[in-house]
DNA sequence: CGATTTTGACCGGCGC
DNA sequence: GCGCCGGTCAAAATCG
């Protein structure tokens, strides 16, 4: 199709970039992958992490993500920082950034519907006793940064839109999605950069509980393997969670609720179009059990 | 006709 | 207290 054929030509020059540079510890989806063995051979320089990228902390809002340049390792916010300086879009780094005070949300539809935000009937909404219950326990959250043309990027799930909001000092809006299945709370954001309109930034909330909708699992699980071995170095690796998610240019990955901010680099987009209902391989594909955050987060934040 | 998207209103947090 | 802002809701519109 003629959209592969963008993201090729977008990714070809993307890899070949010697512009591009980020820095920062990339550690590879919470493995000790990093970037000696992931970035080396895309010849991408890194600094030693910050330090406040030791902690895990939901409440964290994410380190700018530079792109063309520099992953602010020195602009890091940490600790309190929190849904104010992640909206203020105005930093100068193109810039994921999340936390915030969207978190009340799920859990108040499930337990009586006290939800913040939307607008219920006067009546309704009178009737609607607000059950401030304890703090909203954040969810892990992911920042990938994607070169596309396109906004919403196909991952394997299916997503509903449930809001689109403009961006504040960007000419892109924002649109809100939420996970299709009922039990699963997963939701993600997506933007596209306002300094680079190429570049789509995805932040995924929360963990799927669930397997992907119809996504070619055993072409996953090659592609994977393909891109793990030739990219990490198999003594460092422990046996899961290096794979890349299914975006054509993915530029990087930030584990958004957590201080370490996270890298995945492509320079390929073979897999760009994914048909959309393939039948689910049987494959021995376990480690995409939990879907694509399922690749993403490490494995001590899935028990959160 | 069910699922999804669009869109304007609403809510809560935060800064001033 | 007020206004801004991000996030969410839900009715209406659209899609398949």
């Amino acid at each position: 199709m003629d959209d592969k054929d963008k993201v090729d030509q977008i990714s070809g020059g993307f890899s070949s970039d010697p512009t591009w540079t980020f820095q920062g510890d990339y550690s590879f989806f919470g493995s000790d992958v990093r970037e000696n063995s992931v970035l080396s051979e895309f010849g991408w320089s890194f600094q030693p992490p910050p330090a406040a990228f030791d902690r895990i902390d939901s409440d964290v809002s994410l380190p700018e993500v530079g792109v063309g340049g520099v992953v602010g390792s020195d602009q890091v916010q940490t600790g309190s920082v929190d849904d104010q300086a992640a909206g203020d879009v105005s930093m100068s780094n193109p810039m994921v950034s999340s936390s915030s005070s969207e978190d009340r949300v799920e859990t108040s539809t499930a337990s009586g519907g006290a939800a913040s935000g939307g607008k219920p009937p006067s009546s309704e909404r009178a009737s609607k006793v607000k059950k401030k219950g304890p703090k909203k326990i954040r969810q892990p959250r992911f920042a990938f940064m994607t070169k596309s043309e396109i906004d919403h990027l196909e991952d394997g799930y299916r997503w509903r839109k449930y809001g689109q909001k403009a961006v504040k000092n960007s000419p892109y809006p924002r649109s809100y999605y939420r996970c299709t299945n009922s039990k699963c709370t997963v939701k993600k954001r997506v933007e596209r950069s306002s300094d680079d309109p190429t570049i789509v930034i995805t932040t995924y909330e929360g963990q799927h509980c669930h397997h992907t909708v119809g996504f070619p699992r055993g072409l996953m699980t090659h592609h994977e393997t393909a891109y793990a071995r030739q990219s990490a170095p198999s003594s460092a690796l422990q046996p899961v969670n290096y794979s890349r998610p299914h975006f054509p240019n993915l530029v990087d990955v930030v584990r958004a609720s957590q201080s370490r901010p996270q890298l995945v680099l492509s320079n390929e987009s073979r897999d760009h179009n994914i048909p959309h209902k393939l039948p689910q391989s049987s494959s021995q594909d376990f480690h995409v059990d939990q879907g694509l955050l399922g690749d993403i987060v490490p494995p001590r934040m899935r028990n959160q």
